[in-house]
DNA sequence: GCAATATACTTGACTTAACAAGTACTACTT
DNA sequence: AAGTAGTACTTGTTAAGTCAAGTATATTGC
């Protein structure tokens, strides 16, 4: 096809890019892993858990779905779609809030902790096999960045 | 909906999973910078820059649908449909094996590896933010880890 | 007070990628 | 040499999530 193509645009390969590739992948592969695990104990994927999960952290076990959605790192369109179907199944609920008619809570129901309880038991030792690949000492840099990354510190998108 | 639901399931908040809601946070942001500044530059998802980043890298420019499929962190059927319209576009080209009348190479042409180039000097800022939020001394480690939980172990890149 | 702007959410159209099943070929076994 | 098993890829179907646009409600500035 060409004459010239013999020589690679990224030879030097920055270290920068490389983060990134590298991000890109473990990502993939570890959300495979806890899809697959999910998904075949209790029907849930890793983001339906995650909801779960940070509804259970909240203050009254509720959030509304711009703060889901931010927490989550997904738009609020995104938001509404996941939580349809787990609505249906009754794993969360939807409230309003008195003082703005705007907001719809999602709420998490006793069904849906009870869910998160054994979702959590089938999760955490593959969570646990994934992260013996950080040396324990780095551990909290560790965090530190991707929470940084994440851009948990201030506003943004 | 529910009297007896005031204690928390998840309270201890296993640092693993911290770990996994991070990393997934962190790929979700990451990502939707690199995609808006290829698309709004070249028309590219980060996707497709990987794609062509990997084949420049190749021997020869070339990989078979597997072996990309590996790199990228996808399932087969994954790259068939990534590739289709970037062979529309010419910025890859379908070579047959003469040896295997199975596989399928995907090869760089000039014009993609011009695509490349340019697309490389976008994304590199964003990636060079990106990597300012780990500490220099912690990245190699980092690196490494990112690698084997992307499960690089062996051969490979 | 009331228009203008902003926020919270939903919906339609679309993209991306997974999974499962299918096709075509190669390699192994005996 | 023939059957079985495995590999490389494609395709139908579906799930998940994006963006753009729309609705409804709140807030701000004059």
């Amino acid at each position: 096809m060409s004459e010239e193509n013999t020589k690679s645009v990224a030879m030097s390969s920055s270290e920068n890019l490389e983060f990134c590739l590298r991000l890109t992948r473990a990502y993939a592969t570890l959300t495979r892993r806890l899809d697959n695990a999910l998904s075949s104990l209790h029907g849930l994927s890793f983001s339906d858990f995650m909801i779960l999960y940070y509804l259970d952290r909240a203050p009254e076990f509720r959030l509304r779905r711009v703060d889901l959605a931010e927490r989550l790192g997904v738009t609020a369109s995104g938001v509404t779609r996941s939580l349809l179907p787990m609505e249906k199944l009754g794993l969360v609920s939807r409230q309003p809030d008195p003082r703005d008619a705007r907001v719809g809570y999602a709420s998490l129901t006793d069904t849906g902790q009870q869910l998160l309880k054994y979702a959590l038991a089938s999760i955490e030792p593959i969570a646990k096999e994934a992260i013996q690949k950080v040396p324990v000492e780095q551990m909290a840099p560790f965090l530190l960045a991707l929470g940084e990354l994440a851009g948990i510190n201030l506003s943004n998108n």
